[in-house]
DNA sequence: GCCCTTATTGATACAAGGTATTGACAACGG
DNA sequence: CCGTTGTCAATACCTTGTATCAATAAGGGC
């Protein structure tokens, strides 16, 4: 099981398992993403990838989501943010300071979901979960 | 303690208490909100509102919010829906076919969010949290 | 290796949802 | 009832995408 950060082969190897072609422009976007060590907008990645089209930017975004590579998180202020994805299912710890974003694992997610789906009518088919807090680092810089 | 459908009084309330004036526009806004019945987008309630700039529908959309009148959620497809706050904390069960809201409130919630804070570095300061699935009328009548 | 099919691309236009600006106006405290 | 100043409508603009479409390039079959 792999669970440390993808590589950019790891990312190719997703788009490849969903059976996307292999061009050039994702193989540009893949070797970006991989020097991504923080939380990004796609306007941010398509501004870095000079050559590669706003759209397919958006586009291999949107794949890489799907074939579970990417997480898209969502910011205290609403707008949404990219990160690689090194677990398989988890949530997202979001510092409300810096925006920088751990993913987590936790029974009690798990534990809450089976609690509620007892109490609830209808079938559950989903939910989405951000916990926001403020990180070590800003709690030790911040005022 | 009130918790049943909140009349015009209360949402001209809820902004008097913020120190906010009680203008034309206000008034037309909060009576729109009590006939509706449903989550709606602000788009609509714009177009619903003729006299109304399409800028104060958004700003008196934040502002109520803010002071706990109105709830925004997400739907599955990211895009925003406003509602009526009824009760005073609680989370969304979003139908993912009709795109019925209802509030709930349920202890395993706080649990989560207890049980989570003692194994999380730093302050926890917010969360998100949507519950999709599908209602009870959508599981009856759809396929 | 070459050809052919077809997924993919980049450019562009458009859409949804919202914020910034600004001169005019109207709430409401005194 | 007057002055201050919060709020307004209009407008331009921003962010985050998606739809369209002709041109291109992957990569399977031979």
């Amino acid at each position: 099981m792999v669970s440390s950060t993808p590589t950019q082969d790891d990312i190719i190897a997703a788009l490849e398992d969903r059976g996307c072609r292999i061009t050039q422009p994702r193989r540009e976007l893949a070797a970006a993403l991989t020097r991504r060590r923080d939380a990004f907008s796609a306007e941010d990645l398509a501004a870095e990838l000079d050559g590669v089209g706003r759209a397919t930017v958006y586009r291999s975004l949107r794949l890489l989501v799907e074939a579970g590579a990417l997480c898209k998180t969502t910011m205290p202020n609403g707008s949404p943010r990219y990160s690689l994805d090194n677990a398989r299912h988890h949530h997202h710890l979001v510092c409300a300071d810096c925006g920088r974003i751990d993913e987590f694992r936790h029974p009690s997610v798990e534990r809450m979901l089976r609690a509620m789906s007892a109490d609830i009518e209808g079938e559950l088919v989903g939910h989405r979960l951000e916990i926001y807090r403020r990180c070590g680092v800003c709690a030790e810089s911040g005022g």
